[in-house]
DNA sequence: TGGGCATCGTACGTACACGAACGATATGGG
DNA sequence: CCCATATCGTTCGTGTACGTACGATGCCCA
């Protein structure tokens, strides 16, 4: 197609705006979210001082210290997540006796999580690295150009 | 709440800088960009118009149809992609006949890829919607904020 | 008070994402 | 020419992430 050697410029004008420029997949959102997500989970995983914890349960825990006790499904509200994916995070933390649960009192459905003693004492540890963290994913901006991408993605959220 | 419903400001005083705000998951960069790509995952996904065809799959077939040809290591070289993860990508796209592949004639190491015609056919109807993707992901921002935000990204990139 | 509807947690399938290890091949230096 | 080293693609294991379906339970309201 297009003739012989085929390349830039596919025949797609995107006919929406007359004077578009021509779609470049690096420079769409989703895919420097997609980059931009990798590196900073890569950031964390060097960072945070545990190799074992990852950022989503890494949150799970720092939520768990904030309410002392939560039910499942609230967590994954409070932190963003799916209750399928909460459901696994949960179960490997619970294997990793950093999470503990007992039955909803007053609700037979609900399972109420908490952090056992080991699990406030590595979160405890490892909420001192994570003002680093964030340091380091945004070395590359000036101040105020970290605090306008910090507004700019909750705007987006 | 503030004070005896169990929390608020955890005993972590970050003793980084003095005086630095209160540690919240939902102003770290990670968790924003975690959040972030969720959701322009979710609106690829409905957008698009072709349920399934995955963000990475696209930006792989993407710049198939740019280069015509290319290895597997060099194709997860320019999406960002380890190459055990474009393993799998790739060989998604062989079993449903959107990517062919061929040995490399002066390497026995590398193997190249192309679309199928059906891959260049479902492709170009894709990439017309391309944009839309990008532009309701944005919506929330104003114009400027948009171009802010693309560039913020690429910098931490 | 009972039936319909929502919510909670679980299970399964698919797809990313990456580290680690591996075999095959390529390449450069001695 | 041969070996050390690097690259290419594959495989394995672990961990998100989400849709869908399911059973159990709770709750509202007719």
């Amino acid at each position: 197609m297009r003739s012989n050697v085929a390349r830039r410029q596919p025949e797609t004008k995107p006919a929406s705006s007359p004077a578009s420029r021509p779609y470049r997949i690096e420079e769409q959102v989703g895919y420097l979210l997609r980059r931009a997500h990798q590196r900073a989970s890569s950031i964390f995983q060097v960072t945070i001082g545990d190799p074992n914890i990852t950022p989503t349960q890494y949150s799970s825990m720092v939520k768990l210290h904030e309410y002392t006790e939560l039910s499942q499904n609230h967590l994954g509200r409070l932190v963003g997540m799916d209750k399928a994916t909460m459901q696994g995070v949960v179960r490997r933390l619970k294997e990793r006796r950093l999470v503990d649960s007992r039955p909803h009192p007053g609700d037979a459905r609900r399972t109420l999580l908490s952090l056992t003693t080991e699990g406030q004492r590595l979160i405890t540890k490892l909420l001192v690295n994570g003002p680093a963290v964030s340091r380091e994913t945004l070395k590359p901006l000036t101040n105020q150009e970290q605090r306008q991408l910090l507004e700019l993605l909750s705007k987006i959220i």
